[in-house]
DNA sequence: CTGAAAGCGCTTACAG
DNA sequence: CTGAAAGCGCTTACAG
């Protein structure tokens, strides 16, 4: 009968053992580091990893960073599902973090007590700092009070203020409504509106398109028809079928503005197989700018950054962890625009 | 002049003090655990949170997991860019991890040594679980090490054997075959494929898409003309404009078989608006069987998983972190099959 | 019922 | 040049 060795995971002691130096000597060989002295000698440095090497040893993170009080790991937070913003922000974070051999996690938030739980991260400083997307469902309040825990913190919002970490302005309710406003101006009237999920209980910064949709109407006399407000943005399939019932109702609208590049090409596509042209028979606008909206007939106009690239954000976030002395919050811009293209 | 306040953050000494009992009674008040004794009384235990409460304190990962051995928290690892499929898994472990009060975190695995740096978390007992996706680029060697120093995995692979973790079979090489096999038998000769970019560099348990293709087309006798393998699969404008330049040709394919669904709704669009039917002028095949491809026209054949879940497999994961002692490994089933619908 | 103490695995200032 | 020792913040078996 085999017996279950329980699972052993050798530690400097143990290389310390074989080597025959002190545990001292063998976390200065791995580290390469040792205040201003000189590194040990090579010939003990070959003997500590040969050790290594023979045990398989791997550096404890839960004792090594318990010790030197960083993590060195920052994290990427996300409302689920991914996208291709958050994707790439993920790509950039992981080229920045590796060359200082630090490495990136990426919590994506759902709405649920499971996007609660990930928030754990932060608090529990399991990180060292963290980039927080836009649409995540953080207290406002917390993010000043983990900054003030020397969390390092670079936060896309448009209400809040710096306050010991930095802020990302994208001014995004300016362009949702002069996306809808371009819809209007175009003598739509019958404009429906592809939402998130559960997106009418948010608080006020997360549903920014929501009411950005309701507000330009009301400004222009147009009673939101609550029928026109469909919850399918996060999903391709629901709002592919949702255009399409739209457009079979006995008064579909004559415009679409999706909370989601992903739905409104949908919502395209939906129309162009329902024999509605676009934006003929109906406008469609997008909330992202995704790359996919550049290539589809006609292409799709929609509100968004123009450039596809994170550098300054996670540049900050570094320049943060680096610093010496806690810096102050500082405000960046990445601004949305509305940018006009075939769909509408 | 202002004196920056170096950041601070409560320790349990700290509110033992502020709540006049020992560390130890902080402690078992914030766990709630006791070994079998009773817990702390009712008086205390209020002392004690509301010395928690004013000071903000918040538990230390680093102390505790360096204490209790475990982190509590489980990985998701990917190979980016994230997919429906990833973002599903990804939302289950996250609802499963909650009920038991775990944190999830998602590591995206792109090919580069930001990638490698992401084998830390694994490496370093950052967590105490994973779930492995196919295709990320990890050494099948150091998966058997990671899982014997007490790693709990569950490992998405065709080639590994369970030893120690939990290998999940999807048989992807004969579903891809059968695709391709599909193509042939309809009389397709001229076949292109949209693969990963590198992938014809991936070792092989990486590159069973594109071996598979190259496979069946031999077998039938069939040249795999080179200048039809087209690596933008992961890039939904590029396969866009590459599928678009094949039917300029002069000599285009008649059919096209993707590494990704993604890539492959986006060569029926460019066939579409090239005016070429599908399935008629290209046939189209994708593969991964994500949900968007039911609602293309004409829909999207593929080869994947028929079911959009991954319970099995996450409750799998939880029953090894639960276990006592350590599990031999298992082997599952989630296989992949081919998807005929209209679009080949 | 509560606290003093040990110790998880590391790192690092310090002594020799 | 190297090692003994302290200590990071917790948890928990144990003594009182």
């Amino acid at each position: 009968m085999a017996v279950t060795e329980p699972p052993e995971r050798p530690t400097q002691r143990d290389i310390a053992r074989r080597a025959g130096v002190s545990t001292a000597t063998v976390s200065y060989v791995l580290s390469g580091r040792r205040g201003g002295a000189k590194p040990p000698p090579e010939e003990t440095r070959q003997r500590v990893m040969r050790a290594v090497a023979e045990v398989g040893y791997q550096v404890d993170h839960a004792g090594r960073s318990l010790r030197r009080r960083r993590s060195d790991l920052v994290a990427l937070m996300y409302p689920a599902p991914s996208s291709p913003w958050s994707d790439r922000l993920a790509e950039q974070m992981q080229e920045a973090a590796a060359e200082r051999g630090l490495g990136v996690v990426a919590l994506p938030m759902s709405d649920s007590a499971a996007g609660e739980a990930l928030l754990r991260v932060l608090r529990e400083r399991y990180v060292d700092g963290a980039v927080l997307l836009p649409d995540c469902p953080v207290d406002p309040d917390e993010i000043a009070v983990l900054a003030r825990q020397g969390l390092s913190l670079v936060v896309f919002d448009d209400d809040l203020d710096p306050d010991g970490f930095d802020v990302v302005r994208q001014d995004r309710g300016r362009a949702c409504r002069e996306a809808v406003e371009h819809l209007v101006a175009a003598g739509h009237r019958r404009i429906a509106y592809l939402g998130h999920p559960g997106e009418d209980r948010w608080r006020s910064a997360r549903s920014v398109k929501l009411r950005s949709y309701r507000q330009v109407l009301q400004q222009h006399g147009i009673g939101a028809a609550p029928d026109l407000v469909l919850p399918v943005a996060d999903s391709r399939p629901d709002a592919y079928a949702a255009v399409r019932e739209l457009l079979r109702r006995a008064e579909p609208p004559t415009a679409v503005v999706s909370a989601t590049d992903r739905a409104a090409i949908d919502a395209v596509w939906a129309a162009r197989d329902h024999g509605t042209a676009v934006p003929g028979g109906l406008a469609v606008t997008g909330i992202g700018n995704i790359p996919e909206g550049l290539v589809i007939k006609p292409s799709l106009t929609t509100v968004g950054a123009r450039e596809f690239d994170f550098s300054a954000q996670v540049a900050r976030l570094f320049e943060r962890l680096d610093a010496a002395a806690p810096l102050p919050g500082e405000v960046m811009a990445a601004r949305w625009e509305l940018i006009v293209r075939e769909s509408a």
